[in-house]
DNA sequence: GTTTAACCCTGCACGC
DNA sequence: TGCGTGCAGGGTTAAA
């Protein structure tokens, strides 16, 4: 599933491909999910119209959301879900299934939108609506693009008392980090998921933000992680190569690279962490 | 304040 | 072979 490094690339191949191309028309698709994807608009037509005519301007990200903004003073904002991705392809390409939108570009070229799980979403504000988008006003600070102080990142966890895991994933604080590197992180750190905040030393909250940085930026080097049977695709339908450097994700009974003890898998709730019962304490 | 569970959805693994 | 069932997961929200 997309999580920041994964958008990132989605959002620096936008840049490259789309900014400056214009979109001919904007189709919502009548698959079922289709008007689920773009569930903020009430009619098709509300997501189609201010579209249609406008050229993209930027691309730009906040954790887990895509901002594409085009002339007329419109965004168009996106958030992938767990299954959801962009296509860049032919106009004359097959339509895969799950195609819910399609933006028809000049160039006989269409950005597409595909989603099996639809729990993606994808809506239109214009650019003064978009400070008022709640979901991205309770963003935390994003690790890439507002490098966390030291300050913030270690009052957070000493004020805080939740399990770390949920810490990193909670898009309030750290936006960006999902199931996968959180997993990542905490192994890198030599943490355990479920140690309380409050009860990290200096030298460990050192090592986390050190961590963080250091697994994000190595995920984005090598295009994100594919991991899961809805494999992460990029822009041009490519697999990434992070999942071959991953430490504990998915590695549940396999050696640790680190010390050779067996991976262990917890849960909670209907989410998975993996960990090595070694290595994080 | 924190934790847990349910919801949305589809594809896949599994057992019968 | 084919069916039904359970699970996975991100974000949100409600309940504990």
């Amino acid at each position: 599933m997309p999580e920041l490094p994964e958008v990132e690339i989605v959002r620096r191949d936008l840049e490259r491909e789309v900014v400056g191309k214009k979109i001919r028309a904007a189709e919502v698709r009548s698959t079922r999910n289709a008007m689920r994807i773009v569930r903020r608009h009430a009619r098709r037509k509300e997501f189609e119209e201010p579209l249609s005519g406008a050229r993209f301007t930027e691309v730009a990200r906040r954790g887990k959301y895509l901002m594409l903004r085009l002339t007329g003073g419109r965004v168009l904002v996106a958030h992938l879900g767990m299954s959801g991705r962009f296509l860049l392809v032919k106009t004359t390409a097959d339509i895969e299934n799950h195609t819910h939108v399609v933006l028809h570009l000049t160039g006989g070229l269409d950005l597409r939108y595909v989603d099996p799980r639809a729990f993606g979403m994808l809506f239109v504000v214009t650019e003064e609506e978009l400070a008022d988008v709640k979901e991205l006003h309770r963003l935390g600070l994003d690790p890439l693009e507002q490098p966390l102080t030291w300050r913030y990142f270690s009052e957070t966890l000493a004020q805080r008392r939740t399990k770390m895991k949920s810490l990193l994933m909670d898009q309030r604080f750290i936006c960006g980090i999902g199931n996968i590197y959180s997993d990542e992180i905490l192994f890198v750190s030599g943490i355990r998921h479920d140690r309380p905040s409050d009860t990290l030393s200096d030298q460990e909250v050192r090592r986390l933000y050190r961590a963080i940085q250091e697994v994000l930026q190595e995920a984005i080097r090598e295009r994100g992680t594919s991991a899961d049977d809805e494999q992460y695709r990029d822009l041009f339908g490519m697999v990434g190569g992070y999942q071959k450097l991953l430490r504990v994700y998915q590695r549940e009974g396999g050696a640790c690279r680190r010390c050779r003890t067996a991976i262990e898998r917890a849960r909670w709730g209907n989410r998975s962490t993996f960990f090595c019962p070694q290595c994080q304490v």
